[in-house]
RNA sequence: GCCUCUUUAGCUCAGUUGGUUAGAGCGCCGGACUGUUAAUCCGUAGGUCCUUGGUUCGAGCCCAAGAAGAGGCGCCA
């Protein structure tokens, strides 16, 4: 007999309704000796499996435990039980894989993610963590789908590279060489050339400068893969290898950008609505729980669907960098120096400024636009007709309630001299970016591009707390398990 | 990198002013149970009190150093 998927079976019980079925799965909970709650991993759902002692053997019964694994011959039933509409009644159990209850380490209960995170190898298997990757999963295709069906091209950009001018953050070096003993220049300092590619390479910070290859050829293009920051930042929104989704795109200029990355991100946001109901249930009521407890004042204003549907329903607010400073000098905690730092224009803006504007003054994602060209990246496009000591360049960061920046992105400087003025300001060497300037020279245009942190967006979508709960095996400071 | 907090049973945590044999709930294990929904009920076992050093007649508790974890900040996505 072929062994049918519990999401099949649930989704078509008319179906298979006094039919023998064969199904493999593992056991989430054996009540009263008799009904087993069996999970295979196709839905969140369960199926009730209901044992009778006269047909299975009581030596078999016995290894009928938490996570083990079974096969179940049996015939679907209307359940005679509340819960539940319909049931197998097993006729067969095989024990596929048993499970040592007195040395596994998870049990039939509430567990601290900190622990689970221990616990990477098994944490997949618990309710919450199985909705968080279920949905990190539809949120990766729902990327995929919204640019296709949208024109766009997925571009693979590198992962080790040889540029180093990407100003993205410290990278991790890529060599072959030995670690004892490098071959050695004459003024004593590591001989790259005698290294694997001939010369210093590192794993990406950003696929953006290929990106931007790719836009002036094919139009619009996304990059969607893994990026790596060697930084050594101790934070539950950093990671030291995530994922990162770059489009980029020729003709767009920096509101058709804004324009593109709301309607995205809404648009994904809306995608897990539709399609992952269960797993969003799953991780609302843990929010609940977890915070019954909690003063009212640190709970989340909404619910955690409810906080998805109001960002998916509503535009988020758009205000230039000089704006959100007015903003903040202007306000309450400002005037009566509630907060750490204070701001002057040309500053950046803080975290505690972020969350102030998003979480209390508009309540909802915020664009902040034209930010000082000083405190900037070099291939950000400068802003025309602006005052020669408050210089802005056309870029865009997107706040998220509670995760802060989720995008970064920027109309691109297409002028040639422009660019290599900016350059030469910030002390990089053009000659080593020829191929990038050539962008410039050779056919160039208005183009426009973002950076979004994959695993921010899901922790916002999950409303996980820290984002080494949102990957599967976390890579940070300190942090290489499994 | 900086600041704060935490570390006691498999898990989550109590542990009074430094004082005899370190406790609870859950889990595990054993038993009961044929309509349960995180089943329930009864019983047993289970400890390098993170590590090292110090103070003291005596340290889970005080001091110092280290380790691991969490949160905040900075850097960013």
């Amino acid at each position: 007999m072929k062994r049918i998927e519990v999401a099949e079976l649930l989704s078509n019980e008319d179906k298979y309704i006094d039919q023998p079925v064969k199904l493999s799965g593992w056991v989430k909970a054996f009540r009263n000796n008799q009904f087993i709650a069996l999970s295979d991993g196709t839905t969140m759902k369960t199926i009730q499996v209901v044992v009778n002692n006269e047909s299975i053997d009581e030596s078999l019964i016995k290894r009928i435990g938490f996570h083990a694994c079974i096969q179940i011959m049996g015939t679907v039933k209307k359940s005679l039980g509340k819960g539940q509409s319909i049931e197998i009644v097993a006729d067969n159990v095989l024990i596929l894989g048993d499970n040592d209850l007195g040395t596994y380490p998870l049990q039939p209960k509430r567990q601290t993610l900190e622990f689970l995170r221990e616990q990477a190898h098994f944490r997949m298997r618990t309710n919450t963590m199985s909705a968080v990757f279920r949905i990190r999963h539809a949120m990766a295709f729902a990327v995929h789908n919204y640019f296709n069906s949208n024109g766009y091209h997925y571009l693979h950009s590198p992962i080790i590279t040889g540029s180093d001018a990407e100003g993205a953050g410290e990278m991790f070096r890529v060599t072959t060489l030995d670690a004892k003993q490098p071959p050695l220049t004459d003024d004593g300092k590591v001989d790259f050339s005698e290294d694997f590619f001939g010369k210093a390479t590192n794993l990406t910070v950003s696929g953006q400068l290929q990106a931007e290859i790719g836009a002036l050829a094919l139009g619009k293009v996304y990059t969607f893969g893994p990026t790596f920051r060697a930084e050594n930042s101790n934070t539950t929104r950093h990671l030291s290898e995530f994922w990162m989704i770059e489009p980029e795109m020729a003709f767009f200029d920096i509101h058709d950008n804004m324009d593109l990355a709301e309607n995205f991100l809404q648009s994904i946001i809306k995608y897990v609505l539709e399609n992952c109901k269960d797993e969003l249930e799953v991780l609302d009521a843990r929010i609940i729980e977890t915070e019954k407890n909690m003063k009212k004042e640190l709970r989340r204003p909404m619910g955690l669907i409810e906080s998805l549907e109001f960002v998916t329903s509503h535009e988020f607010e758009r205000i230039t960098y000089t704006e959100a400073l007015q903003i903040i000098m202007n306000s309450k905690p400002y005037k009566k120096k509630k907060f750490e730092y204070m701001v002057t224009w040309g500053d950046d803006l803080h975290s505690e400024h972020e969350r102030y504007l998003v979480e209390k003054h508009f309540k909802k994602p915020v664009i902040v636009r034209d930010y000082p060209k000083s405190i900037k990246a070099f291939y950000m496009r400068e802003n025309e007709g602006t005052e020669p000591d408050k210089k802005t360049v056309a870029a865009m960061d997107i706040l998220f309630p509670g995760i802060g920046e989720v995008v970064g992105g920027s109309q691109r400087e297409e002028r040639l001299d422009k660019l290599v003025e900016r350059m030469e300001e910030v002390g990089i060497e053009p000659a080593e970016m020829q191929w990038y300037l050539d962008l410039r020279k050779f056919g160039g245009c208005p183009h426009s591009g973002f950076g979004l942190g994959f695993e921010r967006i899901v922790q916002y979508v999950t409303g996980m707390g820290n984002i080494r709960d949102v990957i599967p095996f976390p890579r940070a400071p300190k942090t290489a398990e499994f």
